[in-house]
RNA sequence: GCCGUCCUAGCUCAAUUUGGUAGAGCAAUGGUAUCGUAAACCAUAGGUUAUCGGUUCAAUUCCGAUGGACGGCUCCA
């Protein structure tokens, strides 16, 4: 047998999944007659289909469509593919009374049209399909859910059923195996039990309560990317939870997002919105004082709460919540300084990153207009021409690997987004360079150019970390709890052997390490060795000093790291010597 | 907001199928043991079974509403 490239190989695992598609809803059918069908395509990892069913599907019906899909799947029906006309497409589905699909036909031109016949199933479709049924590989049916006909939420809600399929069943195990590991990286489970958040049904969803250890987890990243910011001639600046919703109704946002402002008011009349972004605060600071093309650029940077009132079904743990901490930065600028503020940006995006160690996993897009659309964008075409070749020619001398996407940029500007893949595989956005055009003139901001005149200038956005919540999510997940030295909320625990005679040595050995800006904790607890030292390891400590008779007498602290060799018995000089390296140069282990 | 599932002690779970008012481990507290690298032992306490209402002689169990969590859909400046 030829060995199949790695193309032909998804091209089989699509046919597969497609026909998958196909056998469930014949399997759908035989359990429900009057079902009518919506959709059926492939996904990442496998397919769903949506069905217009007479009751609702509960949970134990999907192991019976397994089964008959298993029975479908033995039959080995041939798929076979037949061209029709719109007209004879039409009657066909007339006559199956699948008014879903007749509204799919209807948008469809002659000689376009096909339909695959499998056993007693047929469904509009442009294929490919394996040759029968019989070559289908290992699936299993995950969950049911509610999906909107067409995705709409203005039509009838579907029932679909997704399904993961694999070439062979070690595949399909792998995959189940890995779904059940990323399940314990969950950053709910995980933020509950290293105690770095919670919630109360008293405080509300979607507004997380960050406890001491998650708030030092917060600190630090703030700390670190304000450090590297001020590097390239950003400053800080404060900005209150509140403004008149005037603000917004400038900026855009009052009207673009009117349903999801919070309003804040009093019985003194007060009428005002929380800020769901912070630009436009800043572009106030920015308004305060005439600029002059010598102050520019100015450089803004603000870790600050923002209030979005989410729908109530979107809200669940840290990843979408109602009050984010949103990590943003600005920049005024000429035009000609564009490229160097973006450059100046990409290297912040890099250097922290890199400092993570997830610089290479970030996959990077340049976004730019949709040519043929023009009217869609604010700001002139020349600016646009100027700064989208400036943008890409930053991905270029910097060498980013940037994915253009025509037609994916904002309507104020074009950006630069970079994406992370997560343990599942799955794309997210955190870090982006956006440049706008539009909101310096809606807010009338001006500087004095060289030649005397009043001009705008360009603002350019960029997020690093994004929110607090989202990027917390990311690294609970990412280092399954296990931080970076410099970022963890417990970087040393001291277990002295006996608690009451080695008391006092491990109370020094503890002092010695706060003196030297460790977080460090004493376990003084009446447990054994043994637990203690379970208990550091459950709550990810970094490192154990563990400290005896045999340290006492040699004056030595005995290092039992959370993962990898034991360290033996060292002089606790030797010891700090060692962390403070590791947590000054942010090394990442493993 | 919509569709569906779930909610039992601080945590993880049992008892609910067939209605007869709840049990364990961990954690907590009190004691004993002071121990050298992933769980010492004994005891005590902890629950209006999320809340409210209905059916019933009787509801944690069945039904409804509310709240919350979860899986999706829609949305995400």
């Amino acid at each position: 047998m030829s060995k199949l490239t790695k193309e032909q190989k998804e091209e089989q695992l699509h046919a597969m999944r497609h026909s998958l598609a196909h056998i469930m809803a014949e399997a759908v059918q035989e359990m429900f007659p009057e079902v009518q069908f919506g959709i059926g395509p492939v996904i990442d990892n496998g397919f769903y289909y949506d069905f217009d069913l007479p009751r609702t599907l509960v949970p134990e019906d999907l192991p019976l469509i397994e089964k008959k899909m298993a029975e479908i799947v033995k039959q080995k029906n041939r798929f076979e593919r037949q061209e029709v006309s719109k007209k004879e497409a039409l009657q066909f589905f007339q006559k199956a009374k699948e008014p879903y699909k007749l509204e799919l036909i209807a948008e469809l031109e002659d000689g376009e049209i096909t339909l695959f016949r499998s056993g007693k199933f047929v469904d509009l479709c442009k294929g490919p399909h394996v040759e029968n049924t019989g070559q289908v590989g290992a699936f299993k049916l995950t969950h049911i859910a509610g999906a909107y006909w067409r995705g709409d939420e203005k039509n009838k809600m579907l029932q679909r059923i997704y399904g993961v399929a694999f070439a062979d069943k070690k595949e399909l195990k792998k995959y189940l195996n890995m779904v059940e590991e990323a399940k314990k990286r969950d950053h709910r489970k995980l933020g509950k039990e290293l105690d770095l958040f919670c919630f109360s049904d008293l405080v509300g969803p979607g507004l997380p309560l960050y406890t001491p250890r998650g708030t030092i987890m917060k600190d630090e990243l703030q700390k670190h990317i304000e450090n590297i910011c001020r590097k390239y001639g950003f400053q800080k600046v404060s900005a209150p939870a509140f403004a008149k919703e005037e603000l917004f109704q400038i900026s855009g946002h009052a009207q673009k997002f009117a349903d999801e402002l919070f309003h804040v008011s009093s019985k003194k009349k007060h009428d005002f919105v929380l800020k769901p972004v912070q630009c436009p605060h800043h572009t106030q600071i920015y308004a305060s004082k005439i600029r002059s093309y010598k102050d520019l650029p100015i450089r803004y940077m603000e870790s600050d709460k923002q209030y979005r009132a989410e729908k109530t079904g979107e809200v669940g743990g840290l990843s979408r919540v109602y009050a984010i901490t949103i990590e943003d930065g600005h920049s005024f600028c000429q035009v000609e300084q564009v490229k160097d503020e973006v450059v100046g940006m990409v290297n912040i995006i890099k250097e922290f990153y890199t400092s993570l160690g997830l610089w290479r996993t970030l996959k990077v897009y340049l976004s730019v207009r949709d040519y043929e659309h023009p009217e869609k964008y604010i700001g002139t075409p020349e600016d646009w021409d100027t700064c989208e070749s400036m943008l890409a020619d930053v991905c270029e001398e910097l060498n980013l690997q940037a994915e253009r996407q025509e037609g994916e940029a904002a309507l104020y500007g074009p950006k630069i987004d970079f994406m992370f893949r997560d343990a599942l595989g799955k794309e997210i956005q955190i870090p982006t360079v956006q440049l706008d055009f539009a909101t310096p003139k809606r807010f009338n901001l001006k500087y004095i150019n060289s030649e005397g005149n009043e001009v705008p200038p360009v603002m350019v956005h960029r997020a690093v970390l994004g929110s607090y919540e989202r990027f917390l999510v990311m690294l609970i997940e990412h280092f399954a709890g296990i931080f970076p030295l410099w970022l963890a909320p417990e970087q040393v625990r001291v277990i002295p052997v006996s608690a009451e005679k080695h008391l006092e040595y491990a109370k020094s050995i503890a002092e010695e390490l706060r003196k030297n800006n460790f977080r460090v904790e004493l376990d003084d607890s009446a447990e054994s060795v043994g637990k203690k030292i379970r208990n550091a390891d459950l709550m990810k400590v970094n490192y154990m000093i563990i400290v005896g008779d045999k340290d006492v007498e040699a004056d030595t602290v005995s290092v039992r790291p959370l993962r990898g060799e034991d360290m033996g018995a060292m002089k606790l000089q030797k010891f700090i010597e060692i962390i403070a390296k590791e947590r000054d140069e942010k090394i990442i282990k493993n």
